[in-house]
DNA sequence: AATCATATTTTGTGATCGCAGATCGCGAAA
DNA sequence: TTTCGCGATCTGCGATCACAAAATATGATT
């Protein structure tokens, strides 16, 4: 029998992609960004005419986020940017607790030297957002810190509960950033980030974790006494 | 000015539920129960035509669906209840004892009495169905014992994840039921169930954490010993 | 000016159509 | 017997249409 010689090619799939997963990223990367408003209405129509396609993928995409509880739906069925009450960011930000907590404490054992040496990088930039009141840089360097501890928690399943957390959570902290008015230095008078990398390169799960559940409690108390809820 | 009395009929809305959503809720329990087994294909037309609709309600189902990851797609698009890997069940439980462990900790402060004796009632039935060998009786019971709990702990947020954990499990579970062999008895040679019923009658959450962490421990451990994985 | 009734537009929802890629099956060639 | 080619079928995907309910705008009346 014949041994088939080795595929000459080693090319990948083409992997064409399909509409309604193109709309469905732009709108999950606004939402994040937080380029959409909390009580917005998000129609099929408009935004398949926004977008110069039909509205059948948008509407795909929409259910999704439907199915995520990042858009709720209307007596009618419309589909809108749900409003954050302070009782709903309480809940959610208990659950980030529980949750991003979980993985930090996973995530100690699978750093690799150069997970810490970036984590350490944008801690430093971190900081320097904050002494520079640039509250949006603040809050993108805190996603890419706390998520590249998460990506290495070994936990697929986890991840993306936290993803889900996040996506109903992002939007509410960009509007906040707007409105905000206050000292962005002084919500790091604990170093809690800082905290969470020696605890991380000392392999210490618990103690990066607990430093981990600080930093993600007091910014819930910081705006639940200071940030303005529907 | 006239003021208008009030409406006289305090009836709620009528409510037409539209019938995506009546096949979403279909296909969840459906899924959850078991009865659609690991890898089958879920076709848009093919369920269409068995349900006697157009295919349009049954996309936006099965759209949803995907973004609880509760199906996955193949490379040509079709969505598949995705197959159970030994990695992937451990990933999953290891998630619910975060979750659930959680929640039955936060569950301890708001469980009334009629819950406590709801659920020991439960716990019986559990047990006997354990005696009997009658595994689907077990997992009835196992799913209402647990989400009595989880449905206590005042969090919706965290109440919904683990929904979705279940939606991913439910089927392997029962899946496992009908290749099971084994002794259903000698599962429950600690009596993790009444541990828990007993530690929340004394609000003591910690405690009932720790048994309902190990029931969900001791389960996993067991399946991964014991069940088939693809 | 305020309010109510009516007309117009918006919007969710579902059905149908057409296209293109994937899949399957059958038969011929090696 | 196995493998390859090709036609039929399946299936995801997106567009368009139709309909009803809801929302909005408009205009008339008090």
């Amino acid at each position: 029998m014949n041994v088939k010689p080795i595929p000459p090619l080693g090319l990948g799939p083409i992997g064409s992609v399909p509409v309604h997963e193109l709309v469905y990223r732009q709108l999950t990367r606004a939402l994040m960004a937080g380029q959409i408003t909390t009580g917005r209405k998000l129609t099929s129509r408009k935004l398949a005419l926004e977008l110069d396609i039909s509205d059948m993928p948008v509407r795909a995409a929409l259910s999704r986020l439907q199915a995520l509880k990042a858009l709720v739906p209307l007596r009618n069925g419309s589909l809108v940017l749900p409003s954050m009450t302070r009782d709903r960011f309480a809940d959610l930000m208990q659950t980030r607790l529980v949750c991003e907590g979980a993985a930090t404490e996973k995530a100690a054992a699978h750093m690799t030297q150069a997970d810490l040496d970036a984590l350490s990088k944008i801690g430093a930039d971190l900081t320097k957002a904050a002494r520079d009141q640039d509250i949006d840089q603040y809050l993108e360097y805190n996603y890419e810190f706390k998520f590249l501890i998460y990506r290495a928690c070994g936990s697929e399943t986890l991840l993306f509960l936290i993803e889900t957390l996040w996506l109903q959570v992002g939007p509410f902290l960009r509007a906040y950033s707007g409105q905000f008015g206050g000292d962005l230095a002084g919500i790091l008078h604990l170093d809690h980030h800082g905290q969470v990398v020696e605890a991380l390169a000392r392999r210490d799960g618990t103690a990066a974790a607990a430093a981990m559940r600080r930093d993600i409690s007091d910014g819930a108390s910081y705006l639940l006494a200071n940030a303005e809820f529907c």
